[in-house]
DNA sequence: AGAAATATATCAGTTTATTTGATGATATAT
DNA sequence: ATATATCATCAAATAAACTGATATATTTCT
């Protein structure tokens, strides 16, 4: 078993050459090298790998099977080669190997993923690394450098920020929850009484609170769908993003909560870079990837 | 936008050296060259790359955010160039470049893709390429010398042929079916008044026909699935393999039929080889996994 | 059938990129 | 301070790849 690569990529190329040109004729007119050259390759690519890759009939040099399952397993080695290279001149332009993305829970999963298929057409190898916070933990991320950009809820000022969607969160509860079975509007002191299901905060630094209501009990959990599900099943009331509950409010499973005030609110999320002084091309044409995905989808 | 590569294999590989061996010195060493032809090598390759790969601190070369990326990407290029080797090495041992399959749909396919899963981890680069067919057009892939290996119901005489695997076929049909409001037990009469759901002999030769019960009207189709969906949507009635309808059987969206004779009945898969006197070895390798993975799952 | 044209193989000589060994520069360890 | 380890650079040596000419084989043309 071979442990390191004998034939080079030269001689790979000259072997596509030779079937994409027609013969060694045409391969040595294309790569600028005399038709012996080509031969001499070509020979010494079969004699290392110890099988025959073209057969001469006739006049015409033709594919064997073998050759053809090589050609094209050889033109993918080719291409990484040249993507590697492609690559490292980005790099050497600035570009970035690798942007840090936070996005608070809230924000549609359907746009982000639309908007990161996007960019990864055109990324030219630029990776993207994906963390989902809530609420305060976007503000931390932009704070503590540990990325490069940010679609939370509100940046710390200082920082380059763009409204970027609207979220609106509405207060539901599990359709045969005891909050619907009043006959009056529901006011606080009626939530008082019930579990209130809260998101918690996977921010660190400055807990921000938006179980603002006090709350006899409290059921805290730490993302979005953990809050779903637990009211889901009844454990109690909190308020989520409609669009993550406009399906079971429509089945009927959910139903929203009729406050005297407060049934929705809406939150808007921004989109900041971290490092506004130094933002690198690729960063750039993400964020900019995502607000259009965003605009279109209004 | 380069077009082909300039870097060679060797240069990605010195650079990968001084990496794993931690220097110039002992990646010479462990390449049996002089430090100064890593060293060569080296600036060539950042030259060329336009890009530094390593910053020398003190005495120690380090790897730059930059080098890290490219490190991991040129492995997965030596990696590969060294695999297209080793497998043309396996082609000149006679191995199988690539290993036509033919399966009939009743043959179930968690079986097949758990074998075929297992055959790509040791098939040295040999590609399966995967026909489906329903019946007799598992034979005359047999007989058209367009495959090698052959999953299907029966095997023409002069094959080499080996039971692999039993299906039962039961009669059913939607649970809102009027068959399925009659007091007595079905008879052909009773089926005669129905739609028949049939599979379509993708064979073209000669003509199996498993309708063998006569029926006003019959509903054709050329896959498991779209019968499956046919009789699911109170279309008819049909044969299906037990493994199929299982699910649906337990959810009650189908009810087997309560038939006089013939309600259900068993086919047996055999499995054979298109030209027994001439098996190559990753033919008759994914032939054992094939069996195995059965015989494990009975 | 024979001549001309086309296509790959091979050979001897040349070119060139890579390698070497020696030396230099710099940082770390004793 | 001195010794040691590490990478950079230079001129010279080397080996692999390339060239141009020629040989061999096949197809095409007349």
């Amino acid at each position: 078993m071979k442990t390191y690569p004998r034939v080079t990529l030269e001689q790979w190329r000259v072997f596509q050459a030779i079937i994409d040109k027609g013969g060694y004729a045409q391969a040595a007119q294309y790569l600028h090298r005399s038709q012996s050259a080509i031969s001499y390759a070509m020979s010494r690519l079969q004699q290392q790998l110890g099988i025959a890759l073209l057969k001469v009939e006739g006049r015409k040099a033709l594919l064997t099977e073998q050759g053809q399952i090589l050609l094209e397993r050889s033109r993918l080695l080719t291409d990484e080669a040249v993507e590697i290279e492609n690559f490292a001149y980005h790099l050497s332009q600035g570009r970035e190997a690798e942007i840090k993305l936070v996005v608070d829970a809230a924000f549609p999963k359907d746009l982000l993923m639309s908007a990161l298929s996007k960019f990864a057409n055109q990324s030219q190898g630029t990776r993207v690394q994906l963390r989902e916070v809530v609420l305060s933990g976007a503000s931390d991320a932009l704070l503590s450098d540990e990325t490069d950009i940010v679609i939370g809820v509100q940046a710390p000022s200082g920082f380059l920020s763009d409204p970027l969607y609207e979220v609106e969160l509405i207060a539901v509860a599990h359709t045969n929850h005891a909050l619907h079975k009043l006959k009056h509007k529901i006011t606080s002191a009626d939530l008082s009484k019930h579990m209130h299901v809260v998101i918690q905060d996977s921010g660190e630094k400055e807990k921000m609170d938006i179980g603002w209501l006090s709350s006899q009990d409290r059921w805290t959990v730490s993302s979005i769908d953990s809050a779903l599900s637990a009211i889901e099943h009844g454990l109690g009331y909190g308020w989520l993003p409609r669009y993550r509950v406009s399906e079971q409010l429509k089945q009927g499973s959910l139903k929203a909560l009729l406050l005297e005030q407060g049934a929705s609110y809406k939150a808007f999320l921004f989109i900041s870079f971290a490092h506004p002084q130094n933002i690198g091309p690729a960063t750039r044409e993400l964020a900019t990837i995502i607000k259009d995905v965003v605009k279109k989808n209004i």
